[in-house]
DNA sequence: TAGATTGTTAATCGATTAACAATC
DNA sequence: TAGATTGTTAATCGATTAACAATC
């Protein structure tokens, strides 16, 4: 199911695909082919085509995909068919607009604790998750299994955060600081940097 | 300055120089060559300078480039070298997130209000700045010039939103819900899944 | 069976890297 | 001038698109 290696190009519109045949099921479409997708998605037939076919021939010639089993195979190969752990650290604005975000827990994607260093959050609680100080840190991840740190801290402290995680076990960041965390090769990092975004936006919009 | 025809990866990559570049300086850093920032940023020299030369020859041989010489001639290129009016649209936990993002206004990027359709938030204020209604957006938006919308409203408002905003002349989105918006082509949309990005993490972690 | 549409190979296109002459 | 490093052309690599035989 999972090949070799596959480019970023293709990981990156995964998603993408999953998103749009979510939609298609919701409206009760049952099967579709690549060309009708293509038109949905604004990419061509052959791209879809080529993509799936990285992970294996999921649709049936003369018929094209079944949009279940479609949708259950790509959640399968972005590892949705199990759940996560995930913890945010830093309880600002943006750590707890993730916290109290719905879309991640019908994917399985579990957001179970906030951690912060300022000491008056600790203890309290947002949406019903609990705030603790970053000293809990250690014994919280000895108890709970914890897939994914969410990373929502100022830059300054970010890798020394992200070294001690590493520390404690935690392989996977969801980064939100505006650094490239050096880390180990069996880390993996994901970065989500909003000003680069919005400068992208900026040079389009006078271009 | 500005050519022709820019692809789509090197304008991702500008903002990302800036946020080399703008730390060098701040280290008191004045000239650095292309294989000095190659080390730093972890790509090619040739791609710096490859990059670079789309918009003009800032480098000098023999010398290499000036760091704030540089800085300035990329913010320049992404439209940075002014001023922007932003409002929020969807006063929620990551509305309210953005709106109080510090960065961004070190970058000309001066978020101006907030808009939400519930009616008990109007005329609240978030870090000082005014929430109004949904109904006040024309008033808002003959009065005061706004360059970008930054929607944190559900899928399913979206592009109803987008659309009313774009009859009212705003023609560029920062869009965080997860629907690709149908605007008129002289509008410019840059989108951040939040969900998609934090797909990609989890297809990593599980390979 | 005939029609439709996939899976897959081959062709094209674009982006990245290498190389080096130009020049500070 | 000699050394360094750019600007730019040419070579390579990879990703996208086109085409079509396989097959449901």
């Amino acid at each position: 199911m999972a090949a070799d290696h596959i480019s970023q190009a293709v990981i990156k519109r995964l998603p993408r695909y999953m998103r749009f045949l979510t939609e298609l099921k919701e409206e009760g479409v049952e099967r579709i082919s690549s060309r009708e997708l293509s038109d949905r998605m604004q990419v061509t037939a052959s791209q879809i085509r080529q993509d799936l076919n990285h992970f294996g021939g999921f649709g049936q010639q003369g018929y094209g995909y079944n949009v279940s089993k479609l949708i259950e195979e790509i959640g399968r190969i972005l590892g949705l068919d199990r759940p996560h752990n995930l913890i945010v650290v830093g309880a600002g604005n943006l750590g707890r607009a993730l916290a109290g975000y719905g879309n991640f827990t019908s994917r399985g994607l579990y957001i179970r604790a906030l951690f912060d260093i300022a000491p008056e959050k600790a203890e309290t609680e947002i949406r019903g998750l609990k705030v603790y100080a970053m000293d809990r840190l250690p014994a919280y991840l000895k108890e709970n299994p914890v897939d994914v740190a969410v990373l929502t801290i100022p830059k300054e402290n970010a890798q020394a955060v992200a070294g001690q995680l590493y520390g404690l076990g935690v392989r996977a960041f969801w980064n939100f600081a505006h650094v490239d965390l050096a880390l180990p090769e069996d880390a993996r990092v994901e970065n989500v940097y909003l000003s680069e975004s919005l400068m992208q936006l900026t040079y389009y919009m006078n271009h």
